[in-house]
DNA sequence: TCTGTCGTCATGCTTTCGTGTGATTTTGGA
DNA sequence: TCCAAAATCACACGAAAGCATGACGACAGA
């Protein structure tokens, strides 16, 4: 966490420096404050974004596990007080699939390539190459083809 | 968490001592430009990250409503004299996909690779790639992961 | 007979996947 | 405070998958 916050400072800063070198190069133009303001805002307000749906993101699974009742067969589960398991995550648990592996496992299944679910998670593409080959292993699959059928055949998905 | 604010604004007020050394060191003039400058980033990188993170928060409640619709039982099929084309057919014809890439896009679906699709149904790789490809064409899909959603979502599967 | 669709197959090339290996960072507990 | 599991990322490499293009025979209908 500590190295987007430095990232971001240093963007920053070279940024502003840019800036300035391109300000004393080639123009003092009338409007420069007002479009060099808007310039930063603008670029400032992106990264924040970024910055802030990455922060945020971190927060999100607890709330993400909610009823999602297979129509199959699965019996319906008896919910208790506490977070039980929902049988997804008895299921998950039991294949020692972690809470990340089934969320890239769900992108795959939607039809998603390595990148795009890269972009969705704000991780890099090799992090889920690494989440993916773990799920398929932990499934007993060779493609991810294979490995949406046999999540859904464990109800899973 | 608390971790993460404090660094940020050290972080911050590193940045806006840094411009500070800059303007100094430089010019008197336009110190403007900087300063202002710096104040815009913080505060929109500050509004970007509160966005942000309100974008994050809602696209939460975006996953939990993924409860699973009934998925209906591929509707008994009143078997005529002839050949009916059933719910399925009809789709299928609908968008011009043709029975033997309906037969692949299954295998397809049952997480089989072109290779065993090809052994399986007695025909070259080649051949199951070209219908592959062209089935795919005709869902809109760019991965087979996407083609089998495609096509379980058109009620073909 | 001519035409269009379908199924078959090949070749060359690009892209995406999947695996292996190794490393660092976060985080939740003991 | 220290450990173990999770999550993150890189890089290299082989294996699949996918795309474009062209070709050929079978068959149905005009």
């Amino acid at each position: 966490m500590k190295r987007h916050v430095l990232v971001f400072g240093v963007v920053g800063g070279v940024l502003v420096s840019l800036l300035r070198l391109i300000e004393y190069r080639f123009l003092i133009l009338e409007h420069s404050f007002e479009i060099y303001g808007g310039l930063i805002a603008l670029t400032f307000a992106g990264v924040g974004v970024w910055l802030g749906a990455r922060v945020a993101a971190r927060r999100r699974e607890v709330i993400v596990r909610e009823a999602r009742v297979p129509v199959e067969m699965p019996a319906p589960v008896a919910a208790g007080v506490a977070p039980v398991p929902s049988g997804n995550d008895r299921k998950r648990e039991e294949l020692g699939i972690t809470p990340r592996e089934m969320e890239i496992l769900g992108l795959v299944a939607r039809g998603l390539s390595n990148r795009e679910i890269a972009g969705t998670l704000f991780v890099s593409e090799n992090t889920v190459k690494t989440h993916c080959s773990r799920a398929f292993e932990k499934l007993g699959a060779k493609r991810r083809t294979q490995a949406v059928q046999l999540a859904k055949e464990q109800g899973l998905l």
